[in-house]
RNA sequence: GGCGGGAUGGCAGAGCGGUCAAUUGCACCAGGCUGUAAACUUGGCGCCCUUUGGGCUACGCAGGUUCGAAUCCUGCUCCCGCCA
């Protein structure tokens, strides 16, 4: 049996969980495995601001890489790219097929188009001293070492100039250096959902008023309460910062629900920009059709 | 009823005689992205014309002053505070 992998793509709250329930549940013969390719359901603790898939969803459907971070510990694409490639590999060895399912762009592209990527992580000393110099010395630096990534990344993107100077100083070779890509040693279909914005956006309001009213609070509440800070790459996440406010008193929770609606539409957005440059890539279907999704596996894992 | 403050583009909110189609933030639209990515970042955002350019309509309503008004004056409508 082929190496053969699924993506199931699309934007926040279009139901990417729900359709890998389906087709794992209805496609005869095939026993699936899910993987999650999103940046936030990686975290423990965060549940419910996340959608992550519930207890009883990942009971019927092993689902890997949920909960594998704490919410203060850092996380990347590359630690995820490690893992995913780990697991997509034990699950082929037991035979079954996996679904690789999120919203993460950058996380889906990077699997399925073999990124080059180096091995740098954070260095939060040389970071807070390079933050302290002149944006245009660090551009300057930048132009010097690698001209390729000077002219690519935008010159009020500091936070970029200073990864790429990171990983200069920590390679000794250029950021540019490591575009690259590898084509990955398997085979592989993307489902996406597409659905149209405002139908989307009534969906993303529903949920958040959903999420505020089963606990998402409580849920917030409760990290304050581990010490997880505001300034944390996964306390940053949609919801929780705007909660995080409400909760120290800064703002009504009406506000509160309002502005992770609206940053919730600004996610879908950006999510979509990632899935439709690959528009020719993805197999798009409506939002809640299954029957055409695993017709589409189906004729995927015969191919 | 008396006194004071205010009405500006989808919203908030600057401007207070010319350089204002109008600062800025939000929202909205379109992009970039190779270890923070739900991050970070770029452009657009009254209408029309092919333009670094031009035209038109605009700052509650109606008039007025002025070469020229979102900005000054008068009246009207509505809002909001304080005193009755």
């Amino acid at each position: 049996m082929p190496r053969k992998l699924i993506a199931i793509v699309g934007p926040t709250a279009s139901g990417k969980t729900g359709l890998a329930m389906d087709i794992s549940a209805r496609t005869p013969g095939r026993t699936f495995e899910a993987v999650n390719a999103d940046s936030r359901q990686v975290y423990r603790f965060m549940d419910i601001g996340t959608a992550k898939p519930t207890a009883e969803e990942q009971a019927r459907l092993p689902h890997h890489l949920i909960d594998i971070a704490d919410p203060d510990q850092p996380f990347s694409v590359g630690a995820w790219l490690d893992l995913a490639r780990e697991t997509l590999e034990s699950i082929w060895h037991r035979g079954q097929i996996p679904l690789v399912v999120g919203g993460t762009g950058q996380y889906v592209w990077a699997l399925l188009e073999g990124w080059r990527v180096p091995r740098v992580p954070p260095q939060l000393e040389l970071r807070k001293e390079l933050e302290n110099k002149p944006p245009e010395q660090l551009l300057a630096d930048l132009k010097r070492i690698d001209p390729e990534a000077h002219s690519t990344i935008e010159p009020r993107n500091v936070r970029r100039v200073i990864r790429a100077l990171e990983v200069y100083y920590a390679t000794g070779k250029p950021f540019s250096h490591w575009r690259l890509k590898d084509p990955p040693l398997f085979d592989w279909t993307a489902i996406g959902i597409r659905l149209e914005r405002q139908g989307l956006y009534q969906r993303i309001d529903e949920r958040v008023d959903a999420m505020m009213a089963n606990g998402f609070l409580e849920e917030v509440r409760l990290l304050r309460e581990r010490g997880c800070a505001r300034d944390l790459p996964s306390m940053s996440s949609i919801g929780y910062g705007e909660v995080t406010a409400h909760l120290v008193g800064e703002i009504t929770l009406e506000e509160a629900k309002a502005r992770t609606k609206l940053g919730s539409h600004r996610l879908a957005r950006h999510q979509n920009a990632w899935f439709k440059s690959a528009d020719d890539r993805i197999h798009w279907i409506e939002p809640g059709d299954s029957r055409q999704a695993v017709s589409l596996v189906e004729e995927f894992l015969v191919s």
